[in-house]
DNA sequence: CTTGACTCCGTACCTAGGTACGGGGTCTAT
DNA sequence: ATAGACCCCGTACCTAGGTACGGAGTCAAG
């Protein structure tokens, strides 16, 4: 028999026990079948299952997006139009945060270059330009 | 007496009373002085103070963070090398972000192209993809 | 002199993604 | 048969940056 226990998923997959069952929790994994002693056991595809997830975040998908992406995934006649838009509206949100980060980087590096780090804190000039509207 | 009411300082820093508090509790604003009917009752410099916390976070920097940029502006005969090496530390986290936004958008373009968004699901090159180790 | 807007305080709640704790039951090896 | 490792559960805690709630006191206008 190839079930295995909450620990033995976990190591496999290279999480912790208690993640796993906060995703139990959250519905990312399905309730496992119980022994008579209650303990979880899990049939070897779980492992595949966490790793999943794991990739999925990594690709910058929220818990709560990859369960909407497993839930499509387990809709049996669905094509994978709704898949392939969640990748695409995720793409976006990264670009949103790209372009943050850009203009984040933009007034920060704008900010260091005036400023020796020699002169008296009181004239600082990247608090000066903070302290009168840096960020616009 | 130009003071000002912990409503009038939010209405002017453009932030909600309850921020203002929470950012004396951060040890972020001084504790201003207090009526006799208990009422704060903030200096005008105050605003600027509030404007400045914010256009920091606007540069990325977190309330911890910007709490020592203001010890640090507070310090009397310091210079300003601690602010540069603070905002060049900054620009490295922003760089750090950037790369992994960066990794993402290729992952997941790369694998966006794959799927016509017209196939059956159980075939979606992405969900497949995801499976079998696409973040690496 | 009352009504509405404002303030006080402490505490709880929120999202996101877990981690830790405590008290109990179980399983395995010796 | 007992030590140590594992599992159960519920709940609390964590970071980050606030937001909301509820009861009470205060202030200004009409």
């Amino acid at each position: 028999m190839p079930e295995l226990t909450i620990g033995e998923v976990a190591k496999r997959a290279g999480v912790h026990v208690e993640t796993l069952r906060y995703y139990e929790r959250r519905g990312l994994i399905e309730e496992p079948p119980r022994t008579s002693s209650n303990y979880r056991m899990y049939p070897p595809e779980s492992v595949r299952r966490v790793r999943f997830i794991k990739r999925a975040q990594e690709l910058g998908f929220s818990l709560k997006e990859i369960a909407e992406l497993l839930s499509l995934r387990a809709a049996p006649k669905a094509h994978c139009g709704g898949v392939r838009r969640r990748a695409e509206a995720k793409l976006d949100d990264i670009d949103e945060k790209m372009r943050d980060l850009r203009r984040m980087k933009k007034a920060l590096s704008g900010l260091v270059v005036q400023c020796s780090g020699l002169g008296p804190i009181s004239e600082c000039p990247i608090l000066e330009a903070i302290d009168e509207g840096a960020a616009e």
